[in-house]
RNA sequence: GGGCGCAUAGCUCAGUUGGUUAGAGCACUGCCCUUACAAGGCAGGUGUCGGGGGUUCGAGUCCCUCUGCGCCCA
């Protein structure tokens, strides 16, 4: 024993231990280990421009402690993190920040200062100003949020290399994304396309599946007429009736369309109708999405209201009569598709305006008519939002760039979902999430997005004679000259005079999508095809471990795989451990919305202890929703604390026996026990299975310090130097080797505290415990234990101290049992103040105690 | 509307391929300043395993059904 504190404490260890690990480089990756011996984990990189919560200090942990298994089970653990910092969340963050607004025709001013640095005025109307400086700040912003996350992650104890660190947007993820989207293209992989597109009119940029969500809204059904027709074209006077909820689109109007069962409309299949206001002749078509109990049975089509439009635009081949521009706004000019004088003239009060006056400008014609039937009959329906949009999407025909998901190709999606199966899920049963997300998938991926803080697009395109692009005639950039900015970088055999120009070229304005880019965290941690031409990808891929949350497994997990399968043909991880959400008490999901999640991470950690704080994350399994709960870490604090003064008092009885033999069967059953527990703790590392590794060791533990130690501690005490004492003492120590480095995963701070007061270096750098498998047999120590119960109970009732004398106590039982008793009859009669024991033979196990007289001292 | 999950002590949760009397911690109560720890120790009570039905010698566990809650997707 060496320096044991007089007073052990968790006070101020987090802030001695972080910095040791930080100078020791305990955590350090080794580079030059084999694949073999590397186990890799591609850790979520957190979104900078959020903040972070205990969501995060849950599920960060979670994946700590396998790093934390798998580092003294023998491997060389990769475990860098990044920080997601591309997009526009980022985007957004900068604007509410600084006052500033992207105007990408601005040129660059240098030593550009933003108006404001936080505390933007309400009235402030954001300043405009060039795409490179918005870029500019944008990197700035995160830089320092950047220091907030690591310092935080940090205090927790994860076991991260931190000069592994990696972000989104830097050099080597903007040369990775434009690598592999460069790959993608040149294997038919990505395609760009003009078709409908899901529109943000407030963000002004395309949105992908993966990041639309439904919304209950309030909307008003409207029962409009259109006109019959007679064989002639000529209206007959009748009117057929539809409900919308839609009525603005009625000048986007292309057919009418009701189910191919229904009745009352197969007679006018074929047939042509003519819209209200605008005089359009369209045709009656059938399709079963066509719902016959909806309104009148009878719906509008238009390009486009919804998804369904779009689907039966392609489905019946109809015409293209959008007028909802990328601004949001209808067409200023009247349509060629609306002919008559009248059309036209109810066009031209709509030109200019958006859907919701728009929509009151059309009732109001409708009304003034007698076009419209009764009044809007209020309703809520879903409308589909960008996830963090303000109003309805749009639905807008684009040019845009697409990477193939599976979306639209059957034999695709079926080897994406078979991917599925090459993954271990813990818990398994997410892999259902998965499998469902890639099956009902309606398109392709989605990636281009009209924004400017993100990886570009690294493509330009050639102009004709007359400065028109053609977008077909794309220009590529060699993979060594990675990454480029299109807006500013040429392509190859043009000069920067020819852009813009005829027969010279134009950059692709758009960049990536964040997922595009966060799809590719491995790449961009293990940094794939390294300019330098290091060999870390073929020791890190496919990693190990992919830890994250359920709700992103349609995103973030799913793009990963559609990357890897497309440029490596396998999946990019073996494992994906699924970590479930924080519920407040009321079981409610924690999150700053719903005000539920007023205790920040910091906060949490310096009140109750990292360790503390750490103890319940384990406490949630993987995939399962936990309580939020200051009362388990309250008992991790306990358990802290208990580890301190237990290794204390062990380390503190006598001197270190060396290499005593341990002889006594009490202290050979103790480790036979300690045995199992190793093992089970082992196996369910394994699996992930992190929690079950702590219930065995802490039921462990509280073995060892109440009854244990309380056996022994009379004999250890004693200062004979026989074998028994020696025995005892090296039985207590050799547990608390195992016992240090089995909480080692869980209890980062305090065990490398009280590893540091008997042994040398981190516990963390140790080898994870493994049986013996020599102690023979536990077995005696559950018989040994309810006799020293009775003992105590037998105290306790009579009100008395542990330490009143017991004249007699009499152990009856089965002939093996007693003789498992009386091998640690000694101890027994120790910390019993037993004076007297007797053994008789019976067929189950009782003990009576009679106490001496109190005075009998 | 579809999919997945959950429901066990007042609370948070274990309970493995069906097998004795269903467990732990917290909380609560009582006792004990005992040569590590009073931020401690010792001991104690607590259950229609959500309801109903079925399979079985035997069901918390398997099947069906209903109810409630949560998440994901339409």
């Amino acid at each position: 024993m060496t320096n044991i504190p007089e007073k052990p404490s968790l006070d101020g260890i987090e802030a001695r231990w972080m910095q040791r690990w930080d100078a020791d480089g305990t955590y350090r990756f080794d580079r030059n280990a084999s694949r073999e011996q590397v186990f890799a984990i591609d850790t979520p990189p957190p979104t900078v421009s959020g903040s972070l919560h205990i969501g995060h200090v849950f599920s960060f942990t979670h994946t700590d402690l396998v790093a934390r298994y798998q580092r003294m089970a023998g491997k060389h653990v990769f475990y860098p993190i990044g920080w997601d910092d591309n997009g526009l969340a980022t985007e957004r963050r900068v604007q509410n920040v600084t006052g500033v607004r992207c105007d990408p025709s601005l040129p660059y001013v240098e030593g550009y200062q933003p108006p404001y640095r936080g505390d933007v005025p309400k009235d402030h109307r954001a300043t405009p100003i060039g795409r490179a400086n918005f870029v500019e700040l944008c990197h700035d912003i995160t830089a320092h949020d950047e220091q907030q996350f690591e310092a935080l992650f940090r205090r927790l104890g994860l076991s991260v290399d931190w000069s592994l660190v990696y972000t989104t947007i830097g050099e080597r993820a903007r040369r990775v994304s434009q690598r592999a989207f460069l790959r993608n293209l040149a294997a038919g992989h990505a395609y760009q396309q003009d078709a409908p597109t899901l529109w943000d009119i407030d963000e002004r940029t395309a949105v992908a599946q993966a990041e639309m969500e439904d919304r209950e809204v309030a909307g008003a059904y409207h029962k409009i007429a259109f006109h019959r027709l007679d064989a002639g074209g000529a209206p007959t006077g009748e009117a057929l009736l539809i409900d919308t909820t839609r009525p603005e689109l009625l000048p986007s109007c292309v057919a009418l369309v009701a189910h191919p069962n229904d009745e009352r409309y197969q007679p006018l299949f074929g047939h042509t109708v003519r819209t209200p206001l605008f005089e359009v002749d369209v045709p009656v078509v059938a399709h079963h999405l066509a719902e016959p109990d909806k309104g009148t049975g009878i719906a509008m089509i238009c390009t486009f209201g919804d998804v369904t439009d779009v689907t039966w635009w392609r489905e019946l081949d109809l015409p293209s009569r959008a007028l909802i521009g990328f601004d949001g706004r209808f067409a200023a000019e009247t349509p060629d598709w609306i002919t008559t004088a009248a059309g036209g003239e109810a066009y031209q009060q709509l030109a200019g305006l958006n859907p919701k006056q728009a929509q009151k400008k059309v009732v109001e014609l409708l009304a003034a008519s007698g076009e419209m039937l009764g009044e809007p009959r209020p309703i809520t329906h879903p409308v589909k939002f960008y996830e963090r949009g303000h109003r309805a999407l749009e639905i807008v025909a684009t040019r845009q760039w697409y990477i193939r998901n599976g979306g639209r190709d059957e034999a695709l999606r079926d080897e994406l979902v078979a991917r599925g199966n090459e993954l271990i899920w813990h818990p398994p049963y997410m892999q259902a999430r998965y499998s469902d997300w890639v099956n009902g998938l309606k398109g392709d991926w989605l990636i281009s997005r009209q924004r400017f803080f993100g990886v570009p697009i690294p493509v330009w395109y050639r102009l004709d004679a007359e400065g028109n692009p053609l977008y077909d005639d794309v220009l590529v950039p060699t993979e060594a000259d990675l990454p480029v900015d299109p807006s500013t970088d040429c392509p190859a055999g043009f000069t920067e005079a020819q852009r813009g120009q005829p027969r010279g070229f134009v950059g692709d304005p758009d960049v990536m999508d964040t997922w595009a880019t966060s799809s590719l965290t491995p790449h961009i941690a293990g940094d794939w095809e390294a300019p330098d031409g290091n060999d870390l990808f073929q020791r890190v891929f496919p990693m190990d471990m992919r830890p994250q949350a359920h709700d992103i497994i349609r995103t973030w997990l799913f793009a990963t795989m559609v990357r890897s399968h497309h440029e490596h043909g396998g999946v990019p991880w073996r494992n994906a451990a699924i970590s479930g959400f924080i519920l407040d008490p009321d079981r409610k999901k924690l999150s700053k919305s719903k005000g539920n999640a007023t205790t920040t991470p910091i906060d949490l950690l310096e009140q109750h202890g990292t360790d503390a704080v750490r103890y319940w994350a384990a406490n949630g399994r993987p995939g399962v929703d936990t309580i939020y709960d200051e009362g388990q870490m309250k008992v991790g604090r306990k358990l802290a604390t208990k580890l301190l003064n237990a290794t204390k008092f062990v380390l503190g009885i006598g001197d270190d026996p060396g290499d005593a033999g341990i002889t006594e069967p009490v202290d050979r059953a103790m480790l036979a026990r300690l045995d199992t527990v190793v093992a089970d703790a082992t196996a369910a590392f394994e699996e992930f299975d992190y929690t079950r590794a702590l219930e065995r060791t802490e039921a462990f533990f509280w073995w060892f310090c109440d009854d244990y130690v309380e056996l022994v501690k009379g004999r250890a005490y004693r200062d004979t130097g026989a074998a028994d004492v020696l025995s005892a003492r090296a039985a207590l120590r050799a547990a608390l080797h195992v016992v240090h480095r089995l909480f080692a995963p869980f209890l980062p701070f305090v065990t490398d505290e009280v590893w540091s007061w008997w042994q040398q270096g981190s516990v963390h750098n140790q080898a994870w415990p493994t049986p013996a498998g020599t102690w023979a047999d536990a077995s005696m120590l559950d018989p040994v234990s309810e006799v020293l119960a009775v003992i105590r109970r037998s105290k306790t009732e009579a009100k008395l101290s542990q330490k009143a004398i017991v004249s007699l106590a009499a152990v009856s039982g089965p002939a093996d049992v007693l003789a498992q008793v009386r091998s640690a009859e000694g101890d027994l009669r120790d910390v019993g103040s037993v004076r007297e024991m007797q053994f008789t033979e019976g067929t189950e196990l009782t003990t009576s105690v009679t106490l001496a007289p109190v005075d009998a001292l």
